[in-house]
DNA sequence: TTTAAATTTTAGATGAGACTAAAAATTTAT
DNA sequence: ATAAATTTTTAGTCTCATCTAAAATTTAAA
């Protein structure tokens, strides 16, 4: 039986390994769980008496395949009460995250998949991100960063790389929210710059905007 | 803020209390908590100081308002939880109560507003209980014994009150599940048996059994 | 390459929530 | 009304997940 603190710091140390694809350090993992290295250290210790990750000290970890099935698990449940909760009970798409950290842990095999079914077996969240399935398999993305889009192509903004204050009050400026649909007119390669148009408003922006911008394609 | 310990045991003195109208004793509390009266002491005093019970050494506990109000609260979110499983995911009566036992913790009251929006505000669970509304009011609930059920009425079956596996034994060889449909065919005074009809087949039950099946009329 | 800085681990403590064993209070029965 | 039985509380321990402070190890810098 995984602890509820322990499903967190396994699905903390998925999405760590994710973006490095290496072992994660023990520092980056108190980070991201928002507790002391110490506390790590010691969670640690448990998940790998448990066999969720392969453990050398100092050297950080890595999550075996029994650790990240189990995060996985947790990242499906977490995807589709998001659906779920955008879908079905009208919440707006900054307003799900903290309810599905709590739905993601409720145990029970059949409600997960009489959920997917009630959904109709969605591929991606609310965000863009894929939901893998019930054996843990991940199908691609659609979610890329506004850089990537071709011109002449839409897309629809589902998110930000680095939320900093300033960039959201760039965005709220520009009326870009998540679900704004954004068509790429046109694009310099000399600075990567675009213009794109919001509403049918055009708007310039820098390489640095189209860079922290999430995206999907239709 | 209110611990989900905290809660499982303001939910159990709730019951405990409705049954006997009185200051429930430790001991009751911790037989159905299926815990050790010391523990059930310890989480007394928390409740105790945190305002949710009354409480005199050696006398029992009583919930204060703001007590019951928390339990009823927990309630509602269980019983709405039991709606969604049984008519949104097809969860069969007897397969809700694990499911709702860890949901009924969900915290955000966004959540519980929508949920009952979704299920177009029900008034009762699958198993005929009355659901209290978000100002803590129930209504009253037609579920009752079956033993209270008129000559040539109809009902259905949605509970027992004691489930001992005898009990539970006779119920399937005679075919009664939750669901099933009963009519009262005749009703004897002088013991209090009953004759019944089941799937168009007549069965005469004893006066124990009309005091522990559950029904709800209509 | 040796020292300074940063990271990681250990040691010892704390607060929940549970337990056992024993003491205290209340009920019941004689 | 008092002894016996039951209930309830206290005292001390345990595990889980966290913390602080200090020691150990690794990494970076001079």
């Amino acid at each position: 039986m995984v602890t509820l603190s322990e499903e967190n710091y396994l699905k903390a140390i998925y999405h760590l390994a994710k973006q490095e694809n290496a072992s994660v350090s023990t520092n980056a993992i108190a980070q991201k769980m928002r507790t002391k290295a110490s506390s790590a250290t010691d969670m640690i210790k448990k998940l790998s008496d448990k066999g969720h990750v392969e453990y050398q000290k100092y050297k950080g970890v890595k999550l075996t395949e029994k650790g990240r099935l189990a995060a996985v698990s947790v990242i499906r449940k977490h995807r589709l009460w998001e659906v779920f909760l955008v879908k079905k009970l009208n919440f707006s798409w900054d307003e799900v995250h903290e309810v599905a950290e709590q739905l993601e842990h409720i145990k029970s095999d059949k409600l997960t998949q009489q959920l997917d079914a009630f959904l109709e077996y969605p591929k991606e969240d609310p965000h863009g991100d894929s939901i893998p399935d019930a054996d843990g398999n991940f199908y691609p993305t659609k979610k890329v960063l506004l850089a990537q889009i071709n011109k002449n192509q839409s897309c629809i903004c589902v998110g930000v790389k680095d939320s900093t204050t300033d960039f959201l009050q760039y965005l709220d400026r520009h009326s870009i929210a998540l679900g704004t649909k954004i068509k790429v007119i046109s694009k310099e390669s000399f600075d990567e710059s675009m213009t794109i148009k919001i509403n049918n408003t055009e708007l310039g922006i820098s390489k640095e905007v189209a860079h922290n911008l999430f995206v999907k394609i239709n």
